[in-house]
DNA sequence: TTGCTCCTCACGTCACGTGAGGTGGC
DNA sequence: TTGCTCCTCACGTCACGTGAGGTGGC
């Protein structure tokens, strides 16, 4: 993975360079070492674990830019932002190895064009997946919220009482039934 | 774990009687055999593999009534609510350890009420973990919307543009970063 | 030198998936 | 007898967790 510097970064050095603003230490020239971060800095940064991030670099998710001498990895600032992109992936429901086949065939497009109308499709897919989530989980809301309120009563009920009378409670109505979440406890 | 047959068993099956309605299969009195699901009809109305109700039996959170002379686990139709109950306390964010324990705490309680109030803790700490989840979801859900957008532009850029190029496109306004989840495709 | 961070194996865990080889029941 | 369903091992998978034993760097 070669990268290309874009063509406009001198005039955007220039263009600090004119302003008033502390100068930033240049980063991108190699003239002084470029600021890296270590696999525990890391971590901390994107709330991973350092052994997660050996394993995104078993499966080719991320790499380090160099090592130390001692062999310690040293990952450039914008690892960060690749770290995050694989936690995003992850909480839409993308597998590591779906997001392994995401970043084969981004490399392997030639053109650009193309490769964003196919990271645009399978954003568009997982658009429609997140909705379904959220609708599920809204349905599960409601039901934890009528379950938490059939068993206000329960206090009132008397301590002797055995668990396995709660099939005929007489202090709920007959005919409401017990919600799922707590029909499940007796059921067998 | 033994269950207590409810008491108004009889008169609701008189009133069934009663009406005109043809006379369901006597199933809780033991002259007729009872109707049972074997473990592919269980697991084809649950939506669950034959493996995973395998898996609750020996995490004991489902049991057959019986085995058919040739080994057949049978169960009851009653089976269908717990696998379903356990289904949504998944959904949840339970581990099938967190639902063994809860049972376990079910089942060593003896007071009814107290049993309730424990599960009612559960449920409310549940409900706000549901709700934080959703919210993470609907944040994700922007996301993918607004990255969907960025995406349109593409298509208008020059098809013989190279990937590495798309870090300074000039269709999109200069000031105007690319998502994240797009972001996270050219990262290191 | 001390203490913290890092290194590479390598086995464990969780909720199943996936055969292998054999049998039940209509 | 055929075909579908079921049985019990038992190993595989996924995304890490968790040591074990050793070293880097301020």
């Amino acid at each position: 993975m070669t990268i290309q510097l874009p063509i406009l970064r001198d005039s955007a050095l220039s263009v600090m360079a004119a302003s008033c603003e502390p100068r930033p230490p240049a980063n991108s020239v190699g003239m002084k070492p470029v600021k890296t971060l270590k696999v525990g800095e890391l971590a901390r940064l994107s709330s991973k674990t350092v052994r997660a991030l050996h394993l995104y670099e078993e499966r080719g998710l991320l790499d380090p830019i160099e090592r130390s001498k001692g062999g310690f990895r040293l990952y450039a600032e914008d690892s960060l932002v690749r770290v995050r992109w694989i936690s995003k992936l992850q909480e839409m429901g993308f597998s590591l190895t779906d997001i392994q086949r995401m970043l084969q065939q981004w490399e392997h497009s030639g053109s650009a064009p193309a490769a964003m109308l196919r990271v645009g499709e399978l954003l568009k897919t997982k658009l429609a997946e997140t909705r379904d989530q959220i609708a599920r989980l809204r349905l599960l809301e409601v039901e934890l919220e009528s379950s938490i309120e059939y068993l206000e009563t329960c206090p009132h009920c008397s301590p002797q009482q055995v668990l396995t009378a709660c099939t005929a409670c007489e202090l709920h109505a007959q005919n409401e039934m017990a919600p799922d979440l707590v029909a499940g406890f007796h059921a067998q």
